[in-house]
DNA sequence: TCAGAAAATGATATATTATAACATTTCATC
DNA sequence: GATGAAATGTTATAATATATCATTTTCTGA
């Protein structure tokens, strides 16, 4: 079995900074500016294992003495989605750091019920149903949302 | 290509009809009440072959003189979601009705952002890939959100 | 280097989606 | 018909998201 969520200890930190590193490369490519707001945004969802709210967001900006209004995080995070820095996960209303915005891909997520914490898998076999079963039906697919719900291999033994 | 979103000209009238009886047998197995709130708002969401809100729920209620409130619509809502009868589109934050009640199953949505029309697929590939997937992370699935954008067939070619 | 344009952010207000809490009514059962 | 459970009504408010216009920052080209 592979290990899709972090095992414990694993250096989050390194983590946060090669996210960071990923993140100029995509929006240097882009011809994108990684702002300030943009990069705080960023990183503060990076931080979690956990998709994170926009208001969860904002509160800890607020925290951390910024005076933020709403329209401002959620700008940050259009553009951060737009980018393929972040992926909103829909059923929570939630945003979520992308491991591999370097490349286009159907992502998708496993979210922990339980722990709360989210898993991106890039899995060929699911993509591929999915491309096959619109090709079938004469659909032309602009984006999808794969996002499954249960328990984390830690919670479902623990 | 097999017809995944209604013919024109399809007897729509009788959709509606059939799906009333399908929920009506499975509210009675259930032994749950088919209430008229319960009644009103499922046969709205059949009316349309598009996802519907709960406002909008609201709004045509109201257009048919009842007095409704909000707590009112969603708890409908969470009814007929419950026993399978209606499916929420996560991506929309709107509700669809299911033709297939009667059988547990993973189903996929393909949302036509040009017409707005909404269709469920059962498709065992896609729903076998993603337990697969599940199974491969040591993931217990408890509920799954398959929905893919983009055009349908009609849309795509006119 | 600085003027002008474009992009980003600030600020205010408000729209949209959803739920908590308690009162009342309806319904099945005895 | 009395009783309790389920459903709905009612009021208030929480949570999520966006429209609009003002201001600031950054880029570009003369």
């Amino acid at each position: 079995m592979s290990d899709l969520f972090p095992k414990k200890g694993h250096d989050h930190d390194r983590c946060v900074h090669s996210a960071l590193a990923q993140a100029e490369k995509v929006c240097d490519r882009e011809n994108a500016r990684f702002t300030d707001m943009r990069r705080k945004v960023f990183t503060l969802i990076w931080q979690s294992h956990k998709a994170v709210t926009a208001y969860e967001l904002l509160d800890a900006l607020t925290a951390e003495g910024q005076r933020v209004q709403p329209p401002t995080v959620y700008r940050a995070l259009e553009f951060l989605t737009e980018l393929g820095l972040v992926h909103r996960i829909e059923s929570l209303n939630a945003y979520f750091g992308c491991d591999r915005p370097d490349c286009e891909h159907l992502g998708q997520y496993f979210i922990c019920t339980d722990c709360g914490r989210v898993a991106e898998a890039v899995n060929e076999d699911m993509s591929n149903a999915v491309r096959k079963a619109a090709r079938s039906v004469g659909f032309t697919i602009q984006a999808t949302t794969v996002e499954i719900k249960g328990l984390c291999h830690d919670c479902a033994t623990h």
